[in-house]
DNA sequence: TTTGAAATAAATGCTAG
DNA sequence: CTAGCATTTATTTCAAA
């Protein structure tokens, strides 16, 4: 009679169980999925699925929920990546060149990484004249910045993501 | 009276007026934000509102509405770019690697790209130890593989993304 | 934490401009 | 393409277990 969660996979506080991770899934799949919908898909009333997804969003583990956009269907059809070096890495000046580069028309995602590159920035253009101007005109002309290399993207895709199974 | 529709931005067929990318952006703010909310914000009737959003998923700028999950919430703290090259490049050799790049767990996303590398995969992983298994296990000991690199990821961003304005 | 049922709120379909 | 209204659905709340 004690163990009136056996269908939990963890016992540690703040833990997901598989409901949780359930939930998780469909909003991934659908992120307008109706509450009822999520309800009858992971077995629970809509008032518990409610209570779930709240607190998850509470927690953290859902961060948000958006929509998704077709960059070529926006007159961006060319994706490219720009690995970016800098001359000096003093702290406030990364940063700040890290907000530029997120705030760049086009930028998609910005990695800040270590080894060989300091920055990784995906970007989605109208054109190669447009990858050409975004480039001269905004990153190699930045006093912080020694040297790029620039890969045309062939294609994207998302991946099986972080959820476990 | 035949400018019925001056608040337009564009005539061209299929194109995207300044309510669609109002309805756009707050979508991405909030996807989940009710049609009613929506229809308020960017000024137009509530019905009027939905058939816009139906047309923008049905046209493909819209591609999809979900969830944003935090890897390291989901125990895979831990981001890396693995810039992996190949050793032969034939076509059907390559699709079928990049098939199981993007399964591979903690795979977020993997770019075909052109240039000094053939493929860039971003993933969050549990621990450096996990980093190297996937790397060693399912990655460098492909017959296709040639070499990898692997930089640790500090930071992700994302940039303001493909709409105008 | 979970649940069902009532009250509130929202989405959809229909009509028409 | 837009809007208003009626109908159908969905979400929220809450007392109870």
């Amino acid at each position: 009679m004690a163990d009136q969660q056996s269908k939990k996979t963890q016992a540690a506080p703040g833990a997901l169980d598989g409901t949780d991770l359930a939930i998780l899934a469909a909003l991934v799949e659908d992120g307008r999925m109706t509450n009822a919908a999520l309800a009858a898909r992971v077995g629970v009333a809509e008032s518990t699925c409610a209570y779930r997804v709240r607190a998850l969003r509470e927690s953290g583990v859902l961060t948000s929920i958006s929509a998704r956009l077709d960059p070529g269907a926006l007159g961006r059809p060319i994706h490219a990546i720009i690995k970016v070096r800098l001359g000096s890495h003093s702290r406030d000046h990364v940063r700040s060149l890290y907000d530029r580069l997120v705030e760049l028309p086009g930028a998609l995602t910005v990695f800040h990484v270590g080894g060989a590159d300091d920055f990784l920035l995906h970007v989605a253009v109208a054109s190669p004249q447009a990858l050409r101007d975004l480039i001269l005109e905004h990153i190699t002309t930045h006093p912080m910045v020694r040297q790029t290399e620039t890969q045309l993207v062939f294609e994207v895709r998302e991946g099986r993501g972080a959820l476990p199974g």
